[in-house]
DNA sequence: GATGAATGAGCCTTCATTCAT
DNA sequence: GATGAATGAAGGCTCATTCAT
């Protein structure tokens, strides 16, 4: 049977490459990521990524079409990932508050847990869905997804009347650049402190800024 | 006396100079502003800015020396305005949490008169502080002045026990990051809207974060 | 006689323009060669001459059409004068190297009396001749005019039986490379040394070098 | 041993770069002095070069930093290739006249071999030493090393009384500008003449120049 | 398939020259 | 006629991308 030799050996072949190729990917993802978190997107040439993943030019451009290309993966990658980390934890709680808290919680792990991307997102600036800013549309599209879930808890949440009445989309982004401001301080300071703490701190403010009922003491209990 | 005739033909000529060169540098400025706001300082080519400007490329190298000395320019011009017309609004006022309704009342004035500016400021996205970032050093420290300006106002009205205690730069930027995001949403809504409405909208907002007693039941009063 | 009136009125005004603009000429003329003592051709910018001459670019441009020609004009001005000024001096003496003597003690005042050109001159470095060589095609074309001059004053001397034999033009250009040399460290020292020293060591070198009987004890009592 | 293997393949990849790298050296340098022999360096535009050379203009960056660079890099390593090749001529004669002989004819040796190099030299015309003059502060470097070799020679020459006295440094810039007349002279003549000839001749005259006994019969028994 | 040398389009900037006032 | 502001052509250099080995 030359021909089922023939095909399974192509498609050992087969898997293999994949295989080699998911290795590059990966190593070139997080090569990419940390130079452009060091120095930028701007300033990040395509061989120093290169270089930082112990590639060869070419092995890259063999994975990712360009830089631009790069960018774009590296945001869609992260933003599904924080997106579907904070699903997780907020899918279980219905109650809006509830999940106000777990949501934060869940951003804060995903970038704590992600230090480089979060340098890069932070630097980045994020336009405030400013439409046509293109600091990188990437970033943009990508985290525009982020934002859009938010946007449906707090239009739950208006509508049970536990959030101050307002537009979702712009609570959202609220919220977002909260946690930016509050991550960016805690990379400024050495990312020493405890996230925990971090959570803690953000979600009494998003409680302030969000909640008709601030204290929520029924929340404190769970 | 034809020494006085020719003292003041040199005199007129001088102002004249210098009133076109004013001209110019207001041309430039614009032109620079609004490309900039269009399609990103990067992507930016001193010959569109030249073009906008109506002027040759020349002509605009005589009246700024670089693209980078543009951009400093620009940041700073505005910078100043804004820190000058929010210090006007703010300094009559003693009492913490008026100043803050002040502050953000002329912090919206402000861009909103300048929504090119507006556009190109959201545009570099502001990455907090966070050191080593340089979306724009230029803008990084212009910007960074003005928040300077709002940590000693968080630090008074801790002390007064008027706002919920907090790291006063944490505070500022936080301040700065809703309005930012407000702004944001202004433009992208094509700033149909009112300023005075988003300025009580965000003085709401901000009071409830802030604030130890977001009601100001004697704030209203005023 | 309004004919008459007219036309003495142009004449008037012709000559008037002529003298103005030989004032200019003139004017320029010095700013230029001081500029390019200073600073070299290449990195004297037209409006430096122009400001160094304390008239308008536009002036210079009436008077000079351009740079090149700028440049052209001093070397041959300034070499047509040397020229002239060392004939007057070697025409009255038929007697070969006394005549080489004189030529020496012509270069030297000349050069001497013009500071600026000399540093011009020493700094655009004479290509010795090199044909096709560039730095200046003006000094080139006005600097071999005048050593011609001193290839018939060899040939003659050659003949004569007062100087060794070699190509004429060799020699020529010989000589001016030793002047130069001297002019160089001359200025180089400061120019405090008196010239007529200059002039004695030349001599006695070029004596050396070029005549068959260099001490020359009727010469030196001349 | 696959690693042995993979080593070796490192290396001989690290060889082979470092050779061609050498080769592109070599080529872009000859390249660079042709076009700077035949256009002046100012004239040379770094595409000609490239051009010149058959490569890419990103290649010759690749190999060298920029114009200056490439200027530099030439009159370092000719003239050290000049300073050497003559060393070697003169270190073995102590007797000064004999010395500055075998000078030299190193001197015209090495131009007469490398006449692109020389039409380059002499192009930028050597300003002799003249302070603040830069035709080119790489050539007067260079060749100012050069110049300093001959005056020790001619200190020692005339503290043995084999010279005329006179400032060292000035004769040694005499020396070279009589090498250099005659090596134009030779260029401008097509390079016909055989430099053994030119040599010759050269020396007859630096004796003439220089020897307080021209004749030196002692010398020319050797 | 991996490599990294080669490529060249594109941009910022300078300065000689022009021409409207 | 004098002025000097305005012009824009030209050149050095970078870096994303390609392709021969």
């Amino acid at each position: 049977m030359p021909r089922t030799r023939t095909e399974s050996r192509s498609s050992r072949r087969q898997s293999a490459r994949e295989a080699r190729n998911a290795v590059y990917r990966q190593l070139i993802f997080e090569a990419a990521e940390r130079t452009f978190a060091e120095k930028g997107v701007e300033d990040s040439k395509m061989e120093e990524i290169a270089a930082e993943a112990g590639l060869a030019l070419g092995t890259l451009y063999n994975v990712f079409s360009g830089k631009a290309k790069l960018v774009v993966e590296i945001h869609e990658t992260r933003m599904r990932e924080a997106v579907t980390g904070i699903d997780a934890l907020t899918r279980s709680t219905r109650e809006p508050a509830q999940a106000l808290m777990s949501g934060i919680e869940g951003y804060v792990r995903f970038f704590a847990s992600h230090p480089d991307y979060l340098r890069m997102h932070l630097r980045q600036g994020y336009a405030w869905g400013l439409a046509g800013s293109q600091p990188s549309p990437a970033h943009e599209a990508a985290f525009g997804a982020g934002i859009a879930a938010q946007e449906t808890l707090f239009e739950r949440g208006m509508a049970a009347g536990v959030f101050h009445p307002g537009r979702p989309r712009v609570m959202a982004r609220l919220l977002v650049a909260m946690q930016q401001v509050q991550l960016a301080d805690w990379v400024e300071e050495g990312m020493q402190r405890d996230p925990a703490d971090l959570v803690s701190e953000m979600q009494i403010q998003a409680r302030r800024t969000f909640c008709r009922n601030p204290d929520c003491r029924d929340l404190e209990k769970d």
